[in-house]
DNA sequence: CCGGATCCGTTTCGATACTG
DNA sequence: CAGTATCGAAACGGATCCGG
């Protein structure tokens, strides 16, 4: 008796799929830390300010990982450090992420850099492609 | 002995902050049945298929009301039921909303709406106006 | 040193039962 | 109908340990 579709059960709205792949407290974070600040070991994670601990921020990488939003590798420079680096799929999270900040920035308005906020709020298309291409860019490692 | 910047600590960056009003499971999908799926009570969130927990409804309830993204006030039909509604704040949440659901389309393709998923894909502006227009509407209830 | 894994006390979450 | 109260489960976060 397997009838019950029990799986399926939380993801009838694709909002749902998304919120189960990140949505907590750190995962976006260290999305962010790859897409906007170049931060690429973990260590540098752990030091991008917000005080992750870390098996958090190690379960969130395999978490990240598994779900092909990033990729690990050796670093080619020396072989005892790792880099990450964000898949397809992750560098497609931009725009959430450019959204997300700009609310913050609008109704939190935390001491940010306002030059940035304001080329990503006022040229959303603009900002999403130099992303891009300084992801391609880097791809090329 | 204040010193400490402490509450400051995590609001370096606005995606913190808006990951601190809603960086949790549910939250934004309270936010996304107002907005998308017009329902207005505690019952209806309930029904609305995830499955949520009474007392975390609550919860999040008087959260986002706290923030200022939800308001309350009594049904003028029906003075024993309690309407909820998005404020402009909350409103301004739809492009996050539209960008989370894309990508969850895009990459986790639950069985969704296809029709809704393209509109909102191809013509995100346009979509983005109707959910506003529909807004103002109910507003003036 | 770097990238984690493990242990453990504390906080938060969430399912169920219950109340005004 | 719209929520509380309760209580076990899970997540968090700090410290520490370990392999390379």
């Amino acid at each position: 008796m397997p009838a019950k579709p029990a799986a399926q059960r939380r993801s009838d709205c694709p909002l749902n799929a998304t919120l189960e792949a990140f949505g907590d407290r750190w995962s976006l974070l260290v999305v962010r830390d790859l897409m906007l600040l170049g931060r690429r070991t973990f260590r540098e994670f752990l030091e991008s300010g917000e005080g992750i601990a870390t098996n958090i921020l190690s379960d969130r990488l395999q978490r990240l990982e598994a779900q092909g939003i990033v990729e690990k590798r050796p670093d080619p420079a020396d072989a005892r450090k790792v880099l990450y680096r964000l898949t397809a799929k992750g560098l497609d999270l931009a725009p959430i992420l450019v959204e997300m900040i700009v609310w913050g920035a609008r109704y939190h308005d935390t001491a940010a850099p306002p030059s940035q906020i304001r080329a990503m709020t006022r040229h959303r298309e603009r900002f999403l492609a130099e992303v891009r291409k300084r992801w391609a860019e880097a791809g090329r490692s």
